[in-house]
DNA sequence: TAAAAATGAATGTATACTCATAAATATGAA
DNA sequence: TTCATATTTATGAGTATACATTCATTTTTA
């Protein structure tokens, strides 16, 4: 057994099933609006994104919207905040199930790919996310954002403690060097079409391999 | 000497002075709102810039900022032509002074900070630009930009060729790698507050030493 | 006094968001 | 099961606002 066999269905977090009727099918129909909005604020931008192209996409009105949110940013938040607490929960689980630094790297790699991959319209929300300066820093604020981080930095210190990774750099450092690989191959990447499974497992090792060893020839 | 001895103030790339008074005199003023503009979108980013308050930053009227650019979205191509275009000279000519796929490599990274810090404005407007209107933007498919993707894909080729870089990894992704370890420090580190000339100079050291060797603990 | 440059009020457009109305769905008494 | 009523949900034309762009007028410079 490899990492790469891990079974990637994994159970919602609170399941509906708690919640009265109404109540799970409003969030259906909310999820169906998400998903429109994903898919629209990753071709257009935030900006060029209109509420109407959103509810097209949906199949509702437009009024139907603000039914259920309370305006376009909150509802660009929710995606983000939504993603971002989903793919945290999957790394957490998924590292969890493996021992030593080594291979939960590798399980963060790969599954940070393989969401991506599935996600490939939050893909394009989360890097500009990244980068984009005024909404960051609500964004950077929040909860799930500092969640992140915090399983991020606890990685990389894990894998300092074992012996695995340098001492002599900043963890943040080497977080924001693993991130940089990570983001730049995703990106690439899934800018040609080569997407299939098997290219997943090749793209791991070598994103391994160049986070550990470097680019300089040996 | 070494590669940071260098100096920095470097000539014009089309001397004004062969242009009339008046000619001399409108590229000035342009210049004004080229800067006051830079500033702004940095600050608020594309869309949440206004005319207004670009004109009023450069001291003009709104109708003014009209009367040098055709509208909006020029100048904030012409802010972005213009940087791209000067960095790009001043890497070329940096980089031919000094020998070698190594040293090539370490001004490549010291002269990108140092025009980083010197352009902090247009550095926000950059990584914006490189990732969120990514490929399907004027600015992607504009010779200047072009050029300068040249110029980076024919560094990773020499140091390849020299036997610097490794060859078992696309040119392609050498690049983007570096690019994206490159804005993402430059980010954090400038996000804190440590900016003087010392710290580009260790800033420059980790960053050759975190991509050429890796992450691993040796 | 002519030419060039600057001005900012006015115009047009785009779109986020509201709300009166309509449609759909649930309820429960007969 | 049926139907009248109540409740919930959806609709999209209409409103308000923000802003890019224009241009008749004023100010500055030659």
């Amino acid at each position: 057994m490899n990492i790469y066999s891990l079974n990637h269905e994994i159970a919602e977090e609170s399941p509906p099933a708690l919640l009265g009727r109404k109540e799970r099918h409003r969030l259906l129909r909310r999820a169906d609006i998400i998903k429109a909005a994903e898919h629209v604020f990753a071709l257009k931008g935030f900006h060029k994104a209109t509420i109407q192209d959103i509810a097209r996409c949906a199949q509702y009105a437009t009024g139907t919207v603000y039914l259920y949110f309370e305006d376009k940013n909150s509802l660009y938040f929710s995606i983000v905040e939504e993603k971002i607490r989903e793919i945290l929960r999957i790394l957490r689980l998924k590292m969890a199930q493996v021992k030593g630094a080594r291979m939960k790297l590798e399980v963060f790699i790969y599954e940070s790919l393989y969401f991506f991959e599935k996600n490939k319209d939050f893909f394009r929300i989360f890097i500009q996310e990244e980068t984009t300066w005024s909404i960051k820093s609500k964004f950077a604020k929040s909860i799930i954002a500092s969640k992140r981080r915090e399983a991020f930095a606890e990685l990389i210190r894990e894998a300092q403690a074992e012996g695995l990774i340098r001492k002599d750099a900043q963890p943040g450092q080497i977080k924001d060097l693993l991130e940089s690989i990570l983001t730049s191959f995703a990106f690439s990447w899934w800018q040609n079409d080569s997407k299939r499974e098997k290219d997943l497992k090749a793209m791991t090792g070598i994103i391994m391999d160049l986070f550990l060893n470097g680019a300089k020839k040996r």
